[in-house]
DNA sequence: CCTTGAAGCTACAGTCACTGTAGGGATTAG
DNA sequence: CTAATCCCTACAGTGACTGTAGCTTCAAGG
């Protein structure tokens, strides 16, 4: 009943997503976003769906879903009569990499501070910290070959 | 008293520390590594030295330093008389980037549970999977704005 | 109607730390 | 001598944006 269509601009659908402008770009060029309807001057319009469509991303996103995940989940979204089996795998797969990469930052931060602790703060030669980057051996047993935060 | 340079291919060195081939390459090509001395045909020869900054950095890497603090961590290591305040202050920030990407993930995982958790496994229309994506306030309290993993 | 300033447009380069590929040359064991 | 394996350079691609330059459009005030 509500044909009145209160339509926004990029900048507005971007704050109210949390969203830089060029991101939304991005996602449209990438087809998460369809092409947004344009002015005579060719500014981009944005309506209810499409502001929610962006939340929807922003979410996903915000929860550490990669964008192939977010495209898949969007395309579920857009079918509500399918079973729901591939969302919840897709949500399981991600819960497991997180508990992964926690496993893997705890270990971390063991050795970091087992490295600080050990530091008396005296001359480079004797700072535990670079003697532990030198010598593996000084660590206490995590792997640590997986890089980057 | 030990001159005999037990010279290593590219190949070599890169297994020894778990990295790849290309990334040895890269190494030098950023400055970390020193340009390797080469054979008469211009393959590269590395000794024992240099296996050991190769180690170093892997071992900076694995621990989540970006290439940058690892730079300044090899500088460092250069200078063993100097005292060892930045090393463990490089160390200290390192700590604490990986204690608030725990923080952050582990609130992921208790967003994640607690989707998975309630979806029925149902149709996609009564998805708590998708409902959740579509309406941050079912959420328990986390902001999760920033985004990755 | 005209001006001004904010916001929008495209196109492209840069980020981080690699990884992969194409198209060749070097080395070594048989 | 040949075949297999390694190595070389140079460059493109990854993920998910972010920043910049140089322009155009829009809304509001005078
Ligand atoms: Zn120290
Ligand atoms: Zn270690
Ligand atoms: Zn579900
Ligand atoms: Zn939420």
């Amino acid at each position: 009943m509500d044909k009145t269509e209160n339509w926004m601009t990029i900048g507005q659908v971007a704050r109210s997503a949390g969203a830089k402008v060029q991101t939304v770009r991005y996602y449209e060029e990438i087809g998460l976003l369809p092409p947004a309807p344009r002015t005579a001057g060719g500014q981009r319009l944005y309506d209810e769906v499409a502001r929610k469509r962006l939340a929807f991303i922003r979410h996903a996103r915000g929860l550490g879903f990669p964008l192939e995940a977010v495209r898949e989940l969007l395309r579920l979204a857009d079918h509500p009569e399918a079973p729901c089996d591939e969302a919840d795998l897709i949500a399981a797969r991600q819960l497991e990499a997180v508990e992964q990469r926690i496993a893997q930052l705890l270990s971390l931060r063991h050795e970091l501070g087992r490295m600080l602790d050990h530091c008396q703060g005296d001359r480079v030669a004797r700072c535990r910290v670079i003697e532990t980057l030198a010598d593996h051996s000084l660590c206490a047993e995590a792997e640590h070959l997986g890089a980057g935060l």
